[in-house]
RNA sequence: GGGUGAUUAGCUCAGUCGGUAGAGCAGCUGACUCUUAAUCAGCCGGUCGCAGGUUCGAAUCCUGCAUCACCCA
């Protein structure tokens, strides 16, 4: 990769790290020209601007006197002498400022020390020029906050991938599009908000800090609480304490928020994820399932093009109904092995080069289904009725104990959302997490005795659902990548890192 | 964890057989009152990711390390 910009203008002619670099003392001896004209180079308050789009939409062609005001980042600017055309850009879009002479008068001086990066205000008349573009040809020009930093070409923008991840905040105005990605994110996730609203549920928040990581199979993140003396994990999953609160009588809630699983990276993984859950009173996983099925279309109506979506070269077709698959189906369609002949899927796994002594049966099959089946599910599928084994907080079947109601939906061959009829049997829930704690390490895997102790008040039937938010964005916005949706993805650090410090700055005394 | 590739100017990228560093953009100087990635002329700008090695000579070949990307587990 490369290096930071900050760093690497700190190179070539100076020799001690740190010192700015050529470019940056340019504009240090800019931003004191313009203090030295009594301008504040980092301006303040500034009131009355419209946005771009609402500039360019508002204008109308026979009003002569008609005044705009903006602010924004000079994205281009084009210096043609005694007039300058600036591309301002704000989150909006982009609107043309025409600086004359003429119009400036005695502040003309600071218009031709503006540069590519500043960002500033302006105000005056709205017109067009020859060629017929939108512009604001400015008699006010104010100063809101002087650049120091050389910007990213202005043709291609900030390209280097892990360059935009590590400076997002010159990613987002150097590259539009992303600003456009990350605002449809927020309105999907308003979107989803409102659905749910209007469907009677309420929002909550549960404990991020947990001193007993449940609700999934994952390894936490471990902090420290230093007054209390006690080790705590960031939770992995919400949902102990969501169904807790089935019990105290809330029927209907949901929580988005972060979750934390101390796992690889890749495409499709971020440590810190974002996750929708979900727990509706007297509902089953067939409720929920619709209720997927109807939000994420909804949200297909109001996001995308078409039912078709494309995703890297690939494109998911979100056209209802959505295919509903058993988990033994799929496993014998893609793998050839039938869910119970355990001696040809352990013989399958073999040749899938999976390591599968020390493994239970259960687990053996599940391996064999990621390996072969769910990189074939690119159109939305449910993949419903989990064997039994993998699912300790689940129902089973009321015809076959052996399988759980539990399905979870693919697409784009990732997981995007998981759901069951939630285990509300008190004794059957303390056995299961008895089974699940079996030869696990002590320090990762406590009973939660306090969520069974809450279900032996009484729990109502429920459906439960987990949808993975930013997995969701990804194939809404057809990005394929996790870190291409979060703002700030998981890098690691470039520089000055010792691992040393780690330890240190825990804060253990 | 393994494999492959990438890392060159502030940014976007070239760089042939190993012969001593290039372009565009931006920056600086100048010209220009209707430009649209403005244009024109001139100029500046590099520890070629880092550390070693091979060589008369390394951006280029070798080893290690770092970060990123992709693939595999």
């Amino acid at each position: 990769m490369r290096v930071l910009a900050r760093e690497q203008a700190s190179k070539g002619d100076d020799s001690s790290k740190g010192e700015p670099g050529r470019f940056e003392r340019q504009r240090q001896e800019k931003l004191s020209a313009i203090r030295q004209m009594g301008i504040d180079p980092y301006g303040g308050r500034y009131e009355g601007a419209e946005s771009a789009a609402d500039i360019r939409s508002g204008y109308k062609e026979d009003d002569e006197s008609q005044r705009a005001k903006c602010a924004g980042r000079i994205t281009l600017l084009r210096d043609i002498g005694k007039l300058i055309f600036m591309t301002i850009r704000d989150w909006s879009g982009t609107i043309q400022v025409g600086l004359s002479k003429k119009l400036m008068g005695e502040r003309w001086p600071l218009a031709k020390l503006l540069e590519l990066g500043d960002i500033i205000g302006a105000a005056g008349k709205l017109g067009k020029t020859k060629t017929g573009e939108i512009t604001i040809w400015a008699d006010e020009v104010t100063m809101l906050s002087k650049s120091l930093l050389h910007p990213p070409e202005k043709f291609h923008g900030l390209s280097d991938i892990d360059l935009r991840y590590r400076q997002r905040y010159v990613d987002l105005w150097s590259n539009p599009e992303v600003m456009e990605l990350f605002k449809k994110r927020s309105a999907i996730l308003s979107t989803i908000r409102e659905y749910l609203k209007g469907l009677g549920f309420i929002e909550v928040e549960t404990p991020m800090m947990q001193s007993i990581a449940g609700g999934a199979a994952a390894k936490p993140f471990i902090t420290h609480h230093n007054s209390l003396g006690m080790d705590l994990f960031l939770r992995i999953a919400p949902e102990l304490f969501l169904k807790r609160l089935l019990v105290g009588g809330m029927e209907k809630v949901f929580e988005i928020n972060r979750n934390f699983r101390n796992e690889g990276l890749s495409r499709q993984h971020n440590p810190e994820f974002t996750m929708l859950e979900l727990y509706q009173a007297y509902a089953d996983y067939n409720v929920m399932m619709d209720l997927t099925e109807e939000v994420t279309c909804l949200l297909v109506e109001k996001y995308c093009e078409d039912t078709k979506v494309r995703f890297g070269d690939t494109s998911i077709d979100f056209a209802r109904p959505w295919r509903r698959s058993s988990y033994a189906e799929l496993l014998a369609k893609y793998s050839g092995c039938d869910i119970d002949d355990i001696d040809s899927l352990r013989k399958k796994a073999a040749e899938l080069g999976i390591e599968q002594a020390q493994m239970d049966d259960t687990v053996v099959v599940h391996e064999v289904f990621e390996a072969t089946v769910e990189k074939n599910l690119s159109n939305p599928t449910f993949v419903i009725d989990y064997p039994a084994a993998l699912c300790p907080l689940t129902k089973t079947k009321r015809d076959n104990e052996a399988y759980a109601e539990r399905f979870e939906l693919y697409v784009a061959g990732m997981e995007l959302a998981n759901a069951y009829t939630e285990l509300n049997d008190p004794a059957v829930q303390e056995e299961n997490f008895r089974l699940q704690l079996r030869g696990q390490a002590e320090s990762m895997a406590t009973m939660d005795s306090d969520f069974v102790t809450a279900l032996k008040y009484g729990m109502p039937p429920a459906g439960g659902l987990g949808i993975g938010i930013d997995r969701l964005v990804m194939v809404l916005t057809g990005a394929t990548s996790i870190r291409d949706v979060v703002l700030f993805p998981l890098l690691k650090p470039t520089t000055d890192w010792d691992p040393k410090r780690d330890k240190s700055r825990l804060g253990t005394p």
